[in-house]
RNA sequence: GCCCGGGUGGCGAAACUGGUAAACGCAGCGGGCUUAAAACCCGCAGCCGCGAGGCUUGUCGGUUCGAUCCCGACCCCGGGCACCA
């Protein structure tokens, strides 16, 4: 408008629609407008095939994996983050020369999907395809540099038939078998609840209380797998933390099992002599394990779980004590719910000896001994174990202090930690003052010595239970003959296809009253037959998705492609996971090496888990006792001055809801934040790099939108500076090494220190928010280094080219349409990652820190060769130094070369 | 309860191997540009103190010339605990 009328006519100004000079410029918008920029990215990258990944090259492979999403609806942040991350990597692997995999899928089958058919009538089939239709074209928006050629859902039969085709493998080497286990029943509903419907100790939706109940199940035989998987860790570049919660987890423990003979009276009752049998199986008595047989001298009563046989001997003709069991199987069966339960007991009348002392010791029954674990029942030694001190107060039951640590006094009257920790043995006859180790020696021969136990390697690793009674899951090929039992389907028959049209009603698992799936021949004797209605665990489905992701279309369950694409290279998922499924995965992958379906020992080369996107929590009570939760939106909240959550109501119509504090975003709490509005409002890059720049991506983060206008904003600025460079003369040749005066010279070092720290970030450290950092920081320095020079455009035009680089990972489509100005007739996709320029890094002098006594005084600049000494002495003369030694003399001087000198007077 | 993490300005965070605490950004304040607003640009900014300076990384204690970082105890928050995925 400033031309207004020049050399016109006003009048015929008034009627020409763009006012603004058409002077000749460059056919890139100057304004930024994501809108219009991302979807023609994609789709010239769509067009160009630009991230399909060929299964052979010359160049090396990099497999780069995000855990795949469970299709709840809509993705949320904690998708948009794990993938952006993932997303980076293929981007700066691909610059680096690699041929880069980076596939997607959907864990298709699952417990929400048959919630939401009892909310709304729909088959959990077609909630789910629906679903996935939507969450990938999100997952397209966002432009993920994804090969969707490969892609994978659980729920098709082409899928989930090689679980079942693996799982009678299993079974014919006796990997899978048969046993009972206990699962939570609702007794209003009649049916089997998981773990998360179970909310304290009652069924979701029912409101009543919950029992535990014994059914048969199939088991994989994970424990087969215990060592390897615990000395298979040692070689993995995974988080520290992660290993060592999987070797927790293994639990892989040196004791002593042995057998506490039964005393005469009991031995009669339980029918038998209390000697060694005759056959020579050992002597009879109750079986339990320790890994503290140096405190057996402390033994002052034994303990068995509620289902141990002997309790349910014992309780014949004691009511009080059937009725005390009967009790013990309320309430579901959580770990976390029984460790936190009041430790109740009960003496069963019945005596063991103790093996030395043939002294009589009362056995128990306690609800804090776990049946599943060891022998179900444990010497009880309450001086020295935690559980046994709180148990033996309770019931006024002797304490008997037997181990030493560091002459410390011993009081019965509270537990002290210290009182389970290694010591040497006191009170204990003949094994008084030796130290643990011996101790146990000596006692694990005595008991070896006596027939009674010997020392054992045990783990706290049960075996996988993946019977699941429920519809929307891979079904268990097997067939129930009245004739035959147990009978499997043929090879031939796979897959056994799950019924897509079914709805479930809260009231068990509907395949389980549908005769088309249920009734079938028995393939032995042709006889009428049923069809076994569990189906497989979801995490059977996770445990190798990513193989096939590698050989899609394989006529067998994987081919030769997965040997050059796996081991992976890279996975990353929520920190949620580092247990469960990582540990069935690596089993999974055992069991396929075993069975020679593949080469390699362990499917993840490298392992980065990201922390949880967490949201608030509310929730209330319905009227027939169940739980429902309320997404933030819904609720108006009143903090306090610290800003917790004091109270909470529901905005719609005021009425109080319960605040639950902070925890994980999923679907069944209803906390996700749909990153659409962001997506809508912003763009794709801005979404990308505000995750990204938010926090580090293991560590957990609150969801807040309140920043990401700060990473539209540098988006904005980022293509109004390359922008004002192209309009002050266009692209020129950038800068190539040699000598420049200061500024520039300044410029080009900040440039390359910039280069070498995000590539390292990038590839090293996995850490992207100062990656990011670095680049807005180079940005800053190039605003205040203005120079117009050709020289300095040059720099400029150098500046420009690597930040639009080092961000492409992060923010490829306005990185693209950058680029193509920058360096026309070029594409980004093409381009390598910058190189470093070693000569760009030479510095004469540095400036270094001047400390007296370790607090900041001043500053020094000294030559970047000086030496040590030549170091102390500017330092001892400069005017911070003697200013503040108040004429001292130093003690010691500490010169860092690089950082500081600390003069300590 | 057990196992694994975390706690740094008003907020998200940085400090990578024990060496300048708070880079980078958000929110804020002051100024410029504009008729005005938006956008954009410049500047200020942990806390106390007029200042010199002192204090500050959940709390308390320790090691060290020097501790956000290592050690001990405690408090709080998150993840997992085998049928949520």
């Amino acid at each position: 408008m400033a031309n207004q009328g020049l050399g016109a006519p006003p009048c015929y100004n008034l009627r020409i629609a763009p006012r603004r000079a058409r002077t000749p410029r460059n056919p890139m918008d100057p304004q930024y407008q994501p809108k219009s920029l991302e979807p023609a990215v994609q789709k010239a990258w769509e067009d160009g095939k630009a991230f399909a990944a060929p299964d052979a090259s010359d160049k090396p492979k990099y497999y780069d994996v995000g855990m795949l999403p469970y299709p709840s609806g809509k993705l949320h942040m904690g998708h948009v983050r794990n993938y952006s991350i993932n997303d980076a990597l293929a981007h700066y692997l691909r610059m680096k020369g690699f041929n880069v995999l980076q596939p997607m899928g959907w864990d298709a089958f699952g417990l929400p999907a048959e919630n939401a058919a009892m909310a709304n009538g729909v088959p959990p089939a077609k909630w789910t395809w629906d679903n996935i239709a939507y969450m990938k074209k999100q997952l397209r928006s966002l432009g993920f540099s994804i090969d969707w050629s490969r892609e994978v859902a659980t729920c098709s039969p082409d899928y989930y038939r090689w679980n079942q085709w693996l799982f009678l493998r299993m079974r014919e080497k006796g990997i899978a078998y048969r046993r009972t286990g206990t699962v939570n029943w609702d007794p209003v509903d009649q049916t089997v609840l998981a773990n998360e419907q179970v909310i304290d100790g009652k069924g979701w939706r029912t409101g009543a209380t919950v029992e535990k109940r014994e059914i048969p199940m199939w088991y994989l035989r994970i424990s087969q797998y215990a060592d390897e998987l615990v000395d298979a860790l040692d070689g993995l570049g995974w988080p520290e933390q992660v290993k060592q919660m999987q070797r927790n987890w293994i639990g892989r423990s040196h004791g002593v099992a042995f057998t506490l003979p039964y005393a005469p009276a009991t031995a009669a009752r339980m029918g038998d002599s209390g000697g060694p049998r005759p056959d020579g199986a050992g002597p009879v008595g109750l079986k339990v394990y320790t890994t503290r047989a140096d405190t057996i001298m402390g033994i002052t009563f034994a303990a068995v779980a509620a289902e141990h046989p002997l309790a349910a001997e014992a309780a014949k003709g004691n009511p009080a004590l059937a009725a005390f069991i009967e009790e013990c199987k309320k309430g579901g069966v959580m770990e976390a719910d029984l460790a936190t339960m009041e430790k109740k007991g009960m003496p069963t009348g019945l005596h063991v000896l103790h093996p030395f002392t043939k002294e009589p010791v009362e056995v128990w029954v306690g609800n804090y001994v776990l049946m599943g674990y060891g022998e179900g029942a444990v010497m009880a030694v309450p001086g020295h174990d935690e559980r046994d001190f709180a148990f033996a107060k309770k019931y006024g039951l002797a304490i008997k202090p037997v181990i030493d640590v560091g002459g410390q006094p011993y009081s019965t009257d509270a537990w002290q930690p210290w009182y389970e920790q290694a010591g040497t043995c006191v009170n204990s006859g003949k094994y008084d003052g030796l130290d643990q180790q011996a101790a146990i020696d000596a006692v694990a021969a005595d008991l070896a010595a006596m027939g009674l136990g010997a020392k054992r390697k045990q783990f706290r690793l049960r075996d996988w239970g993946i019977s699941r009674q429920r519809y929307w899951g891979t079904p268990i090929p097997m067939i129930l003959c009245p004739a035959c039992g147990d009978v499997p389907v043929p090879d031939g028959e796979l897959p056994v296809v799950l019924p897509e049209d079914l709805v479930p009603d809260g009231s068990g698992n509907p395949l389980a009253k549908s005769k088309a799936f249920l009734e079938c021949r028995c393939p032995e004797c042709g006889g009428a037959a049923r069809r076994e209605t569990d189906t497989m665990d979801t995490f059977v489905d996770s445990s190798w998705y990513f193989m096939r992701y590698t050989c899609p279309g394989a006529q067998a369950m994987v081919d030769a492609r997965a040997d050059y694409w796996m081991p992976m290279d890279q996975y990353i998922g929520g920190i949620e996971h580092a247990i469960l499924h990582l540990l069935y995965a690596r089993f999974w992958t055992k069991v396929m090496r075993d069975m020679g379906l593949v080469k390699f020992d362990e499917p993840f080369r490298n392992l980065l888990t990201q922390g949880m996107v967490l949201n608030h929590i509310f929730s209330r009570r319905t009227a027939k006792g169940g739980i429902e939760y309320f997404a933030p939106e819904e609720i108006e909240a009143k903090a306090d001055a610290e800003g917790r959550v004091t109270g909470a109501t529901l905005k719609a119509d005021g009425s109080a809801v319960e605040y639950n504090g902070i925890g994980t975003m999923s679907k069944s709490k209803r906390n996700g934040v749909d990153p659409q509005d962001l997506i809508d409002r912003y763009g794709a890059d801005t979404a990308r790099l505000y995750v990204m720049f938010a926090s580090p991506p293991t560590d957990t983060i609150l969801w807040s939108d309140s920043s990401v206008e700060g990473s539209h904003r540098f988006l904005r600025r980022l293509w109004k500076l390359v922008h004002d460079h192209l309009a002050a003369g266009g692209p020129v040749a950038a800068r190539a090494a040699g000598e420049l005066a200061r500024p520039l010279k300044d410029l080009r070092y900040k440039l390359h220190r910039t280069i070498d720290k995000v590539g390292d970030d990038y590839g090293r450290r996995l850490q992207f928010n100062t990656a990011i950092a670095a680049v807005m920081e180079l940005l800053n320095a190039l605003g205040e280094a203005r120079d117009d020079t050709p020289a300095g455009r040059a720099v400029a035009q150098e500046v420009l080219e690597s930040a639009v680089l080092l961000l492409s990972p992060i923010v490829p489509h306005i990185a693209t349409a950058l680029w193509a100005e920058l360096r026309p007739g070029t594409r980004l996709v093409d381009q390598p990652w910058p190189a470093v320029d070693a000569s760009a890094l030479v510095q004469e002098t540095v400036e270094l820190v001047v400390q007296v006594n370790g607090k900041l005084r001043g500053h020094i600049t000294v030559p970047a060769a000086a030496s040590k000494e030549e170091i102390e002495k500017i330092a001892l003369a400069s005017e911070a130094a003697v200013k503040f030694m108040e004429g001292r003399p130093a003690k010691k001087v500490v010169v860092v070369p690089g950082r500081l000198v600390n003069i300590v007077v």
